[in-house]
DNA sequence: GTCTATATTCAGATAGAC
DNA sequence: GTCTATCTGAATATAGAC
């Protein structure tokens, strides 16, 4: 039973933070979700806070390996499109981490000063795939505005989750929230590209999307 | 003696609510700022509930009074810079009830009721002014394009000041933040106008956000 | 209206038996 | 490794003097 408690409680307090944000749950209320004793906790992780640095550095590894990601032989816009559905995957599953930062104790000193750098390196992963996408004739944009746009898609995923979830908007489709994202996202890259391509971008878009475990 | 000290309260405690979020803040804190016993504290709001509970009121009241700005008869880009610099007060006055839903206790029953509407109303404005722009000719949208813009452009004001303090993104330029949200809805609205359009809404934009008490 | 002193509550953490 | 019992400290709130 020693590493599956351990996991556990990790697995339950990650769930439940992202729900209810770290200060808004508390060490009884994740004892007895997992179902053990409160003591025991302290048998685990010795403080509340080396628990949320467990997960914090789950987040950091995570997103290191989703930032290797960067445009290849292939299809650009095949591979943006997988890139953002990494991307949203992990947006979600450290729903609580990509939350507001003002809510105090929800940042380890490691993760504080990990994110600038997690930022900076997403706004560059965006700016090599628009890069990629005007050498290839797929967009038409000044340099200016390249960094402009970086900036506004990676607002966009970071926050459209959010958003859908506060301002209980309903859009047209029975579309999920990440699909939704990937959807604003679209609608703003696609006024750069001539209509050809803003077709070939829908349908992959369409194609991919349908996925069940995106409409969650 | 009487009014003086309880505005100083709301005026603290929503200076640093503003900070550190409602959970963050300590009444003791509050007091403490202010400058008066904590005991004192409690003569002018029963709890610290009661004291959001003001705080949450004058929120309603103030943007109710600026759900009720639309087009005119005058220039209708004018009129929208106008419409956002308006929000923009808003959204910098009351940001911690701006903020993250998840830190409970931050949101009165009182508020949670509003805020879909006050969601709803504020997109409802943005599309006025779109349909307005499409009427005039000074974009071309498609109707289901209107929906999407409307809510790419409220989360890109309702989220612009948190991503910029939190992703610490210094962008070219010493704009301010809410200089900052302007143009990122710029790029993505003058996409849908053609060229003497883009540049008069420059120059509008550029005229318009010199103010300097929009570039705190 | 403002203060000081005190009560209440509860989340976070420890000790030690099993 | 897990439990029960208990402690600590901080934050919210009350009581009553001035």
């Amino acid at each position: 039973m020693a590493k599956a408690t351990h996991d556990k409680i990790i697995e339950v307090a990650q769930e439940l933070f992202n729900r209810n944000g770290f200060g808004g749950v508390t060490t009884s209320e994740i004892a007895q979700t997992v179902g053990i004793a409160e003591g025991n906790l302290w048998y685990h992780f010795k403080s509340k806070r080396a628990l949320l640095e467990a997960i914090n550095l789950e987040f950091i590894r995570c997103s290191e390996a989703r930032m290797a990601i960067n445009p290849g032989d292939g299809f650009v816009l095949d591979e943006f499109v997988d890139f953002q559905i990494e991307l949203s995957k992990e947006v979600r599953k450290f729903r609580f981490m990509y939350r507001d930062q003002a809510d105090y104790g929800q940042h380890t000193p490691e993760l504080e000063r990990e994110l600038p750098r997690i930022y900076d390196r997403t706004i560059e992963q965006y700016r090599n795939f628009i890069l990629k996408m005007r050498d290839d004739g797929i967009i038409g944009i000044s340099p200016p505005d390249v960094e402009m746009l970086c900036h506004v898609l990676v607002l966009i995923f970071r926050y459209g989750l959010e958003f859908l979830r506060e301002s209980h908007i309903k859009l047209p489709g029975d579309a999920g929230p990440i699909t939704m994202s990937v959807r604003f996202q679209a609608l703003v890259l696609s006024r750069f590209m001539p209509r050809q391509y803003v077709e070939e971008f829908e349908a992959l878009l369409l194609k991919k999307l349908s996925s069940p475990e995106l409409s969650k």
